[in-house]
DNA sequence: TTACGATGTGAAGTGGGCTTTAGATCAAAC
DNA sequence: GTTTGATCTAAAGCCCACTTCACATCGTAA
């Protein structure tokens, strides 16, 4: 076999092809999502396979997933080694179970929608949406609970 | 009938009713999705009906919909008039078509995640998830498209 | 070798969604 | 009337997820 002469991709490749900005590539490194080399001049050397990462990064943000999750999720994966088909096989079952719950939610939210307020009463502190542990019921120091005024009148 | 002799209700008890913090009210007033009436005085009086208007911004909050979306839906409730049942009804309606879509496409992403991270090409050219306009997918100034490798080395 | 675009860094700025602070006023109980 | 806690306003601060800026270096093509 020949020597590895990929010399690994420039930020810009990178940019390129995930669609996202320069900036937020170097952001994310800066919080730990990637670990590009470097080259002697100091340049980041991307692997192809970080395009994979950075991939996974985005769909998870377009999820409402925050950095701070997506790198606990992305920890599962090696680290110097390129991920195999069954690294991505296990996240990718991992993130479907979120995806179950948030689904479980969102339906039991629109039935809910229909019971509560569609009736006008809006007492949803029996909400299964509000009892559940639902990191987007929790951005910020938001509201912790929700109680509705008795049903009937207003 | 008597007069009216219900003042309304003081921002400490919305706050105590709905859990959310004053300053999170007085903020939601900031950005219009709450107009209570003033005391002589000059401390809000809020009416019953706010109550189940701020359960809502919780609720669309905790779906993710900003706060420039909540007060959207939140107009096509009457300004003056106390919310009829209907009015909340067609809320609801429009909200439920909303969630629809959005259940909807996190099921397509579910079923993409087995096909395409699953298998560990994550080309995700074709996402359902990144060719609809949802907000989630649309946060800060972020990624506009997501393009995988080609499928098979890494 | 000289350019010139791509990339590097650190620091500051942005926008959303609130919270905190400071100092003043209100309102209800005593 | 006095006190005490609730509420008022304006302004500043905070966290997140980036972007923008200013200025230095890299790297490659001519």
């Amino acid at each position: 076999m020949k020597a590895l002469r990929t010399r690994g991709l420039g930020i810009g490749q990178i940019a390129a092809r995930t669609g996202l900005a320069v900036s937020a590539i170097r952001y994310y490194e800066s919080e730990g999502l990637v670990t590009p080399d470097r080259s002697p001049g100091g340049t980041r050397q991307f692997a192809r396979s970080d395009i994979r990462r950075l991939s996974f990064v985005m769909i998870a943000q377009g999820l409402g997933f925050s950095i701070a999750e997506i790198r606990t999720a992305l920890a599962s994966l090696p680290d110097k080694r390129t991920p195999t088909k069954s690294d991505w096989a296990r996240l990718s079952e991992d993130f479907r179970q979120v995806l179950d719950a948030r689904i479980a939610q969102m339906q039991a939210l629109r039935s809910r929608l229909d019971g509560c307020i569609g009736c006008g009463c809006l007492s949803l502190d029996t909400c299964a949406l509000y009892n559940s542990e639902d990191r987007a019921a929790q951005r910020g120091a938001g509201p912790r609970y929700l109680m509705g005024e008795s049903p009937g009148v207003d």
